[in-house]
DNA sequence: AAAACGATTTCAAACGTTTGCATTAATAAT
DNA sequence: ATTATTAATGCAAACGTTTGAAATCGTTTT
């Protein structure tokens, strides 16, 4: 490494440091002569200041730590765009880190950006985290008192803000959907047990069910993961015994619908005549998918977008109170879902 | 912010900042006794050592930069994968910049990470920035002497390492089988123009035809972006002339391919029957579209990490050679190109 | 000629940590 | 009892920058 400090500059020009500072940063008591020279050569020379000083000295360092379970999906990515898009006209550099699911992960990235002090923390926790309730590395940052924000999955009250699409309204939309396109033998394809997402989209298609008059069916919900592949044998299994299959799949996500759609085909079974499918992200292949895939939009940008305005929100205020933000998710009819019969 | 220093815990034991330091970092000339209340002390307190304060007196910031153009698509998600897979472990925290394909984003983003004094930069080049050929942040990074890797896209000889993958052979790999399953009347929708990558893989197509006595048809390129919708017109002009159409068709990537597919389908025209499709990428949607799409495994995952590798490499000598590695892609056949006739 | 002023520059401290060297205190050897 | 030895701790500088206060210098006012 070969950096050009204040220093050289000062030394070159037989002047002190100060002086450099003052005249690189347009300061009012400079020689205008002094500043023009000096700024001319620092600018030769590709001077570039030294972030790091600045931030041990305000103690802020103008970067926003970022942790998510997995960068696979598109709902994720959509969301660092969002979180992107607020905060790189202002400057601020954004650390990403990728948890993998894993509690043990989570917490040594919280503790690394600690460390780093970043000025605030984004994060989707991890589904062992979830699992194991254990919230210490929370603690540690609320210690801080630096901005955390819970964005898309479990938001842990007390701890921060969050920003979260309505799951269950969402969920419920979906089985509303599909019960006035006629279907009646609804299967659900639900995520991880231990998310709260799971256990929230659930719930709205159980509730929607009932409000109905459908008694749900426990051998009709089957928890797999967020993963295309993870769906292939609960819809094996379903469908493959002829009797009493269903007639609609709500899927957790768009991902699952992929595969049980694969599972549908490769079974010869109509999508929609004889099964609706639908699912819930809005994936940007979904409207190019083979049936072209009913969904419900999450709103994913969006979701980044809020956060880290809430984030903004929660810097520029040292006494701010946490917010919580609720975003309505709506229904992206294509082609499915049968049409009305 | 709240943070806990080390002279707080001096101040605490009444004893000096280098006494405690020394306690925390398991010194050697440091009294049992004292490190262990020190310790406990710190531990009770939450104290996360200052890293920036560090990174100023260490002239190391531990922190690598990675530009990439977009994160919409699985190439680049794997990619990022791969090179976090690497560093990860070995303490290094990443900064992720996405340019958005903008000559002028990637300049500001390339000024802020060295202001930041990241240890290295990872850079999939814009495609602006391809067009331009300005490389003078390029040069900026070298003048720091910091270790500078191309990835995946264009690299710019002598001013860093790069890792790719041989687009010419993925792409002479896909063309050859085409025509190995008796396709002649090949299309191609290309990458954008100003791209090396996709020069290099219409070459590798252009060649494997002649090389098979086929003479190209300049109606049948189609420069696109790597998105869906932008193959859908091309893929429209050629299919809804009745006449003389295409019975293959190459795509630079996945994405185009699950353009044209749509609108091959709603053309009602057969695949593999009638066209065959074959991708570039492998993105994990493929194995299950409809129909399986055959492709060329680019191996993003790898170049991530090997990408990663060459930069620690970098890291650890200050006197490297710029590295070069050409990675060979595969062929992964699946139902979208035609069994042979 | 002395005093006051204004413009420009320098000084020194601060941010949090590490580390070679100096210092202290306690113990062991003479 | 004095010196040598060792163990533990303290001091101060360094990393690069900013900034309020102090200093310098030339000029103007009295």
């Amino acid at each position: 490494m070969n950096n050009i400090t204040i220093k050289d500059i000062a030394r070159k020009f037989k002047c002190s440091p100060s002086t450099v500072s003052r005249a690189l940063n347009d300061h009012s008591n400079i020689n205008a002569d002094t500043r023009e020279t000096i700024q001319e050569y620092a600018q030769k020379l590709g001077y570039q200041k030294n972030s790091i000083s600045l931030s041990l000295l305000n103690k802020s360092t103008k970067t926003i730590g970022v942790l998510v379970p997995s960068i696979n999906h598109s709902h994720e990515t959509l969301m660092i765009q969002g979180i992107q898009s607020v905060f790189n006209s202002l400057g601020y550099m954004l650390i990403f880190c990728v948890t993998d699911e894993k509690h043990s992960l989570e917490q040594e990235h919280i503790k690394r950006l600690l460390s780093n002090r970043v000025d605030a923390i984004l994060v989707s926790i991890s589904q062992e985290t979830a699992n194991l309730r254990d919230f210490s590395h929370f603690d540690m940052v609320n210690k801080r008192k630096a901005p955390l924000v819970f964005i898309d999955r479990d938001i842990i009250e007390n701890y921060g803000s969050s920003v979260v699409v309505d799951d269950f309204a969402g969920a419920y939309l979906a089985t509303k959907h599909l019960i006035e396109k006629g279907c009646r033998r609804i299967a659900h394809l639900a995520g991880p047990q231990s998310l709260l997402v799971s256990k929230l989209r659930l719930e709205g298609y159980l509730n929607c069910l009932k409000n109905n008059g459908i008694t749900p069916n426990n051998d009709w919900v089957k928890h797999v993961e967020f993963n295309i592949e993870s769906a292939i044998e609960p819809t094996k299994n379903w469908f493959e015994a002829k009797s009493n299959s269903p007639d609609a799949i709500f899927g957790v996500n768009d991902y699952v619908c992929y595969g049980a759609i694969n599972v549908l085909t490769s079974l010869n079974i109509k999508i929609p005549e004889q099964v609706s499918v639908i699912g819930f992200d809005n994936c940007p292949i979904s409207p190019y998918f083979s049936p072209k895939l009913t969904t419900i939009d999450r709103k994913s940008y969006e979701i980044g977008r809020l956060a880290a305005e809430q984030t903004l929100e929660m810097l520029s205020s040292d006494n701010y109170l946490p917010g919580k933000s609720i975003l309505n998710p709506h229904l992206i009819e294509r082609d499915s879902t049968r049409q009305a019969s």
